[in-house]
DNA sequence: TCGGCTAGCACATTTGAAAGGG
DNA sequence: ACCCTTTCAAATGTGCTAGCCG
């Protein structure tokens, strides 16, 4: 009941429905956020619920912002890859990002309730390719794509809760094709990119506005690829994700293993063409085996329009000139005021809402429920 | 011709349901 | 009936490769 009420009126701002984003109601709550067609979001959202101009920030309700960090926990693997010069896979149906973000939250306040976006902005306006053992700029990047933010699936909780533990983003998936319907983060291939990590205090999502902070770590900076360009990658890789373990020396996969295979499929196959030249009659028995086997294998969308940039979008992919020091963007806050709010609210609206009414003077729920 | 992309492959890991025992 | 552990199959995540496409 409260849903029906809270979730269209934290949908959207009805005057940029035309490039909203909003994540399916029945996706899972870490899905990232989509852009529906223009259509369907209309429809999901009835004109006389949609959301209020963006309310301008309240210094009032501001937290201070200068004790919270964010620790990279596996840089030394990020710097590792970042030294070669990151690679990532990007596919049509979406591909994990490996080494993945692991961070330490601190400085929050125990008891508010903070959101953990991420997402992935062009490091410069170049393409690139792999020559000569390098990277190289060969010309323009394509056309910006659509932003899309993931949301952590621990959204909304406590600063408690963010600060007890690692916090993951494994789940994010990296897609390049733009048409995507999961919810996946479309990017470019042969794109330089920088993730960023922002955390939001969720009183303030409700707001508009206000607290949050973003983190960069020029580590994390990688090149999107379809297929590996640098073996040094490739191996890193192999070596470090426990995925690509049958690819490692001793691995069934690994090149010595997969020759040997090879090797014995074109001597079956000899054997089996010269049983078929022998006697012509038994190949009705061949016939009927297999020839292969082919196995194909809530909180409520919160939309970011107009995150902030790096603060020199033009620099080079230089990670040993990179600064391994935690950035903080805070000059540029995330401006909620201009993001869009996603169709599905509802679940982050019902559990921050239920808290705050059960808060005493907590006029921001109140006046949202009423509202 | 060539660079980039895709689908399918084999293998490893993860996940969740079912079975078994206390 | 409940809880815990173990087992197993399915789902998912990997990099590799052949072949397609512009």
């Amino acid at each position: 009941m409260l849903s029906v009420e809270m979730y269209p009126s934290l949908a959207l701002g009805p005057q940029r429905i035309g490039d909203c984003f909003y994540r399916d109601r029945q996706a899972p709550a870490h899905m990232p956020l989509y852009p529906p067609t223009c259509d369907a979001a209309a429809k999901a959202l009835p004109p006389r619920l949609l959301a209020p101009p963006p309310v301008p920030n309240d210094p009032a309700t501001k937290t201070p912002k200068d004790d919270v960090k964010m620790e990279l926990e596996n840089a030394s693997l990020w710097k590792q890859f970042s030294s070669v010069g990151t690679e990532m896979i990007i596919t049509k149906k979406g591909r994990r990002m490996f080494p993945g973000l692991r961070l330490k939250l601190s400085g929050l306040n125990p008891s508010l309730r903070y959101i953990l976006l991420l997402d992935i902005i062009p490091a410069d306006n170049s393409r690139y390719r792999f020559q000569g053992g390098g990277w190289q700029a060969v010309g323009g990047a394509e056309a910006r794509l659509p932003d899309r933010v993931f949301i952590h699936p621990d959204s909304p909780a406590t600063g408690a809760h963010w600060q007890s533990r690692t916090i993951s983003f494994h789940y994010a998936k990296l897609t390049n094709n733009t048409l995507d319907t999961q919810g996946h983060i479309i990017l470019h291939s042969l794109h330089r990119y920088q993730p960023r990590v922002h955390v939001i205090e969720a009183r303030d999502v409700l707001r508009w506005g206000g607290g949050q902070h973003s983190f960069v770590f020029p580590e994390t900076q990688f090149i999107t690829v379809t297929a590996y360009q640098n073996n040094k990658i490739t191996e890193l890789k192999i070596n470090s994700n426990p995925f690509a373990k049958g690819f490692r020396e001793d691995g069934m996969n690994s090149k010595k293993q997969r020759d040997a295979r090879q090797k014995r499929k074109i001597s079956v196959l000899t054997e089996t063409l010269d049983i078929v030249n022998c006697d012509p009659c038994d190949s009705a028995e061949l016939l009927q085996q297999p020839i292969g086997t082919t196995t194909s294998t809530d909180l409520q969308a919160l939309a970011l329009a107009s995150l902030p940039q790096l603060p020199d979008p033009s620099c080079g992919f230089r990670p040993e000139e990179a600064s391994y020091q935690d950035t903080m963007v805070q000059e540029q806050p995330l401006d909620l005021g201009q993001a869009f709010m996603a169709s599905q609210m509802s679940d982050i609206s019902i559990s921050m809402a239920n808290e705050m009414q059960n808060t005493p003077g907590s006029e921001v729920a109140n006046n949202m429920i009423e509202g």
